[in-house]
DNA sequence: CTTACGGCCTGGGTGC
DNA sequence: TGCACCCAGGCCGTAA
């Protein structure tokens, strides 16, 4: 599941493939996960991309149209559970769920390919890029302490919720928030609001500590998670707790623990992550 | 207003 | 060999 680093990791491959090449054309196969097919037909072929970027999960590439430079333009994209992108030669055996192909001018084909389709794929002009960019959250590896402990204190929810919510940080999805919420040693029910400094500072640590270094190895291979090489990452055997239930927890021994919360699955130590005081309101 | 929760989309993996 | 069920991220509707 591609989370922040796993999209760092295919946006870094992206950078070493596209800035400067020309899209030459455009073909798709089910398109129900593209907002508008046909401005990506009508709009990309003939565009040059400028340069990839990155906030939260969304990989952005910035296109300059074909027609002067005056209206660029974006292409958003969200790679949803099991989107994946591959910069490969046209004569490439083609993965099955294989939907969106661009012919660039090296020669080369990228190729978009999403089992599930819960991918979203969508052309942006410049004004409307703000306004887009606007509503998503904070990156969680821009955002300060300050704004970090801001964001989470703003709120009664569950830190566990608070960290998933795309809309106030950007990225983190339920592999990163259990493990940062491990090694700050934070249990996921928890509400924002009632977080200490101290835990906040641990947290907010964590967290950056985790993605960065998760980008270092190329992101978590659960499942079927591969980089736009074709490359599985390698932090799945950094997890502590994540699928991990009834393993003992690697900082007290603990039997590793996994309950809904916030709708998902979570994963953590019992012993090491201590359980907010029973909140049972009135219930008599 | 806020938060919680269930359902929906899809299809591979799991377990009976 | 079949097949019901679970689960995932984002989003939306509804309830409290």
């Amino acid at each position: 599941m591609p989370e922040l680093p796993e999209v760092e990791t295919v946006a870094r491959g992206l950078r070493a493939a596209l800035p400067g090449r020309r899209i030459l054309s455009v073909r798709l196969g089910k398109t129900d996960f593209i907002e508008d097919p046909a401005a990506m037909e009508r709009d990309l072929p003939g565009s040059k991309v400028g340069s990839v970027r990155r906030h939260g999960k969304f990989l952005i590439v910035e296109l300059e149209s074909s027609n002067g430079s005056a209206d660029n333009f974006s292409l958003f994209i969200h790679l949803g559970m099991t989107g994946q992108i591959v910069v490969c030669p046209p004569e490439a055996p083609e993965a099955p769920h294989t939907h969106v192909f661009f012919a660039l001018d090296d020669g080369r084909e990228f190729r978009y390919t999403d089992v599930r389709r819960f991918g979203k794929m969508r052309i942006l002009s410049a004004e409307s890029r703000k306004s887009t960019l606007g509503k998503v959250g904070l990156d969680p590896l821009e955002a300060t302490l300050d704004e970090f402990s801001a964001l989470v204190r703003s709120r009664r929810a569950r830190i566990k919720a608070l960290l998933l919510d795309q809309h106030g940080l950007s990225g983190m999805g339920n592999i990163y928030t259990d493990e940062s919420l491990w090694r700050a040693r934070i249990h996921p029910t928890r509400l924002g609001v009632h977080m200490k400094d101290a835990e906040l500072r641990r947290l907010y640590r964590a967290v950056r500590d985790i993605l960065n270094q998760a980008i270092r190895m190329r992101g978590s291979s659960v499942s079927d998670y591969v980089d736009s090489e074709g490359r599985r990452g390698s932090f799945q055997q950094r997890h502590k707790v994540y699928q991990r239930k009834g393993k003992k927890c690697f900082r007290c021994g603990a039997l590793i623990r996994r309950a809904i919360v916030a709708g998902r699955s979570s994963y953590f130590c019992p012993r090491c992550q201590t359980a907010p005081r029973n909140r049972r309101r009135s219930s008599r």
